[in-house]
Order: C-alpha cells, then structure tokens, then sequence
DNA sequence: ATGAAAGCGCTAACAC
DNA sequence: GTGTTAGCGCTTTCAT
C-alpha cells in the first residue's frame, strides 16, 4: 500500500451534520435548500453560511431515492452503428448542453432492448427518468418494452405509431423529394440516390428508408428516371458508387444524397469520372451544413439543424416527465433548401 | 388530462415484495442476488422464480446509495471545445462499450472545474463514482479541485504532476519527432508543421503543444527548417494554411500534421498549389486511421489508437477505485508510423 | 416558523 | 442457512 495525495478523503458532510452545526432539524436544512416552505431569514442565513463553510452539496442518491427522480436522462444508441457519425455527434452535444439547462444529466447507452444489460440498467433499475431514443428503426425493439412498461421516452425518427408516442424528425420523404423537384425544374432527366449502407436499409432504420420512398415517388410523379443506391458512410464508398451508378445508367447528370460522410468521396469520384460539378453533374441531398460547406464546390442542399433537434427532444422528453398524463407530442422538421453551388442546368445532350 | 398508453405504469416492484412472494426475508433476497453468502437451492430457486415472474430489478438509486458506488462514471469534456471532433467520439464509444464491459454507465459532462453546475452535479452530489478527463489542458482547471477533494479520475493527456496522477496519453513528442525524422531520411530539408487551431494552444491544450515541442527539436537536430502553422480543425483552414505555409517558406517540400479534420483540406490545397503527393510534396503526420485513409494518396502516419486508449482509461479508472490507496499509473503510447502512400524522397531542386 | 419521525429501496453487520 | 435490524442521506408528512 502506496501512500499517496489521495489518501486525504474528506468526510462527506451531509445534511445532518449541516443541521447540527446550524442548531437547527434537517428538514429546516432541507427546506431552507427547496424553499419549499417558509424560513425565516435568520435561520436561512446561519444555514447558509454553514452550508459555505463546508462546502455542503446534497448527495444524488439519496436525492434520487427520497425523491424518485434521478435528473438523468438516458440517451440510447442501437449498437449497430458501430461508430457515430458526425451528425450524431452534433445531437449528442446539443443534448447534453439542453439537458444541462435544465440541470439534467446524459447517461450513454448503445443496447438494442430488453435482452440488453446495459438497457436494463438505464430503464429497469431506474437509473434515469427518461430516454432519447437516437437512430430510430422500424421496428425498433427499444420501443416496445419501453412502451409496455410505460416507461417516459421520446424517438429520434418516427415508427409507425406516429401520432401515440413522441417523437422529433426530419422529414426525409419530402426532403428528398424537394431535391428531385429542384433538380427537375433545372432539367435533370436522370437522377440517381446515394443512400446509407445497406446494413441500415436491413435493419430498418427509418430515415434511409423514408428517404428512398420520397425519392422513389417524386422520380416518377415528375416522369424522372431515378436509380438508388446504397453507399457506406465514408469518403472511399462516396467515390465507388459514382462508377456504379454512371454504370447502371449512364445518362445520369445529378444525383441526391443521404450519405453526408460519403459526399467528399462522391466528389472525388465525379473528378475521376471526368464529370464538373456543377457543369455537366449536380449535386444536392440531405447533410449537416459543416459537410456540405466541406467540398467545392459547395453543396447546395437541406441542412440537418442537429442543434434545434436535440433541444426539441430533450424539451419534450421534461415536458413527458413533468405530465405523464399529457398527451405526446412531435416534431417533424422541414428544413429548407439552401442554395450553394453545386447544382446547375442539366447538361446539353443533343 | 388526454388518456393515453402511458398511463398504465406498473407498480414498481422491489426487493421488500420478492421477499414476502418467495416467503423470506429480504436480507436474503439481497444476499441470493449478490451471492455474498450460501443460500440453499431450494430457497435460491424460489426467489430466482419470484423475481422472473415479477421481472424484479434492484433500484439503482437505493442500491448506490447503501452501497456507496453509483457503478457509474464520468466523462468530461472541457466546454472550449464546441463540438467533438473525430478522435473524441472514438472515445466516447470505446469509454462506454469498455465501462458497459464492467456493468458501468458513462455520464457525459461539459464543464470546465468548480464553477461548473454539470462539474458540481457530477463530482459534488457525487454522481459518480470517478471521472475521465478529456481533451487535458495545462493548467487545467478541473485537475485542481479534483485531487484537492480526493476524488478518483484519470486524464487523457497528461500535464505536470506526471507521476502522481493516473492518465493515458500519447507521446506526441515523440511521435511528430518520428514524423520528422521520417521525412529527414527521405531528403526533405525544409518542414512545416500543420497543428490545431490557436485557441487550444493558447488554451494550453497539452498534446499540441507537445507536438510542436517534439517537432521543433527534431527539426533542429537534424539542422532542418520547420515552421510551425496553427490550423483550424476543417477541411477549408486545412486548404487555407497551404498557401500560407507554401508562403511563409516556399522551399518547403513536407508538411507534419496534426490535425485529422483538416487533411482533406491540405491535400485539396497542395493541389491547387499544382504540389502532387507523393512526388514532389509529401504529408505525414498523427491522425485516426480512417482519416489516414479516406485520402488519396493515403497519409502515412501514425494512427491514434483511440479504442486502446479509452479502454486503458476505463481500467485505469476502476482500479483507482478499486484500489484508492494504490499508485497511480500511466500509459504513455507510441504507435508506430503505418507506411502507406503518402511520402516520398524531396524532389530534386538543383 | 420549526422539529420529529416515517419512509424511499437496498446492503451488511449482527444475531441465531 | 436465514432472519432482524440498523443504517445510507435525503424528502416530506404530521405535529406543534
């Protein structure tokens, strides 16, 4: 046994000893602390200045069980996204800045449900009061259980049952189709999808799948011919599915994206092909704004507002907390086109 | 009050109800779940049956707040850094899947030392049972007040106090130095260093001060030229600090970088300066291998082995806690510079 | 305006 | 091998 400078373990002082040092009962010390009853001025001051002296912080666990209510929230991602990407990042750290406003805390878990431990440990053993379901699916075996249990959460993406449970998304269907219609109205004929990898379509995750079904949709509605394809989530796949895709029809001169962290490598891939972004190839598709600023040029496109998103989840999920008996709510976002430079007038082929 | 499918919330059960089902006493019910004591099969498999049936889980308030560990741990970032860049959500999950390897949870945090609300929740309510300090800075505001209160923690990165603290790091110095020498060997006599945005040098952040450290004393060992160019961490200040640099000392022929979120930028940037890679340009430096490889040609470098790390932090971190009376310990990592396209012999300038 | 006391749900020392 | 009981540190009724 080493000794050390952590040997020096200061005793936890708690509210007893705080009361006793003030010569007054501990629920004066705790009610002095909630204000949730009336102390006189006196009292409250002496407490204060104890509660200053030595340096007096109330412990969470025992909070948490006296008052059934742990200020955590459990923020839930299916393990198989076996890394983040980078909007994820950009929802992980707008909701741990919401929930501090709220003086939440963010307790990670990557478990896919029930037969999970560390799913077990967050809802079962009641570790957090609440959980943010991130990379939605469809079905989702997060959501049931937490649904028969009853237990508060809200999805990041919507399921089927839309309007009984709360949740927050983007609307990949009519974002996808606003895209095509953009590039229908500049005279694109031939148009191709750069989807997520094909593992997520599998797993049914929501947004890839919404995405091609708008995409699928505004194609033929506007008499497009629209090819999909799935692309995995890094630069080398961005630039393999440019071959594929001028291989399966070659008269395609613009494509829409879902996949942001394969859009450098799709530019590298349309340099390689001999096509000019915008000249004779446009660009445009669904990516976090640091993304489509990345490349050159530019990509005009939707924006995903991760930030706004992450607060309106949070939001809701203290609003579920607070009134359990209200009725869920959601948010499905919309955000709009915005013009950078990479989409032009469909190239002359006459 | 709308009725709805949340309204059905089961009774939670606890360990008091188990015991009456299964006709003992709750010390024994605790104790068949612990395994802290023999307990015969006959009553072992009537409680087993008793808690399946009513799919009991121990509370973990309750559990942490007899027990003194909460069998969670925290992850701190410093409020500086605004969004996470690569390497930290590297971490982040392999912190999370190795503490979920030992039954842990990870709390994330955003704070910068005492003043801090989340700082407060985390160490002061005791929330947690250690901390992991990300993205360490010297000074760093959260060190202090940590080893003050004895509080168990480990740093990724380390500053001064080396021998007393536990915390996994790695040698920057040595790595760029590494760096260095490479591109010595391979003729280059005039270097540049690509670093990290100026904010988190003048923040004192430690590894890239370290990393300039190492490069500026290799370079000067070996009587080369090496200027040194802070960097924002994207891909435009990446294309930005080419021309710069190229600017500052147009013999350069080599650059050392360490930032990862800005190689696509460099490359893009050493195109436009009409410098191709490997011939007549070369680029190394310290980077995750993803980034390494979503190049072309791809960087020879170092790969930052962030699972490893936030593996090593985790059992660091437990066996602090395990063990608060032993010594610290550190891990210093060096990995080896993994060749792949991206350097090669100066080109001729007679 | 304040105090006493009964929990919250679990663990563990102390019986037997 | 099992039961009884006293906490863990806080909140909140119920008294006064």
């Amino acid at each position: 046994m080493v000794s050390n400078r952590f040997d020096q373990q200061p005793p936890p002082v708690n509210i007893g000893e705080i009361a006793r040092l003030a010569g007054v009962s501990r629920s004066t010390v705790s009610y002095a602390l909630s204000g949730k009853r009336p102390i006189s001025d006196r009292t409250r001051q002496r407490i204060q200045q104890v509660i200053e002296d030595r340096g007096f912080q109330p412990n969470a666990s025992a909070r948490a069980l006296a008052h059934g209510r742990t200020r955590t929230l459990g923020l839930v991602f299916p393990t198989v996204s076996r890394r983040y990407t980078d909007m994820q990042l950009d929802f992980i750290n707008s909701v741990v800045d919401a929930a501090a406003a709220h003086d939440h805390d963010i307790l990670l878990s990557r478990s896919d449900g029930e037969g999970d431990d560390s799913f077990r440990r967050l809802v079962g053993e009641r570790r957090v009061d609440g959980a943010l379901l991130m990379e939605i699916r469809a079905p989702d075996s997060r959501v049931e259980p937490l649904v028969r249990s009853g237990f508060p959460f809200v999805s990041m993406g919507h399921t089927a049952d839309t309007a009984t449970l709360s949740w927050v998304d983007l609307d990949f269907a009519e974002l996808t189709a606003a895209c095509v219609r953009h590039l229908g109205r500049l005279g694109h004929r031939h148009l191709a999808l750069v989807g997520r990898p094909r593992e997520l379509y599998d797993a049914g995750y929501v947004p890839a799948l919404r995405g091609r079904t708008g995409f699928l949709r505004a194609t033929s509605e506007l008499g497009l011919t629209g090819e999909v394809h799935h692309c995995g989530d890094d630069a080398d796949s961005g630039q393999a599915v440019v071959a594929r895709l001028l291989d399966r029809d070659p008269r395609t001169t613009a494509v829409v994206t879902l996949n942001e962290a394969a859009l450098v490598g799709l530019y590298r891939g349309l340099g390689l092909a001999g096509r000019s972004v915008p000249g004779d190839f446009s660009v445009t598709g669904v990516a976090a704004a640091r993304w489509a600023e990345a490349v050159t040029p530019m990509m005009t496109g939707a924006d995903v507002p991760s930030d706004l998103m992450g607060r309106l989840a949070v939001d809701l999920l203290l609003e579920r907390l607070d009134a359990p008996a209200a009725a869920p709510r959601q948010h499905l976002l919309t955000p709009p086109l915005t013009p950078r430079a990479s989409t032009g007038p469909a190239p002359d082929r006459n």
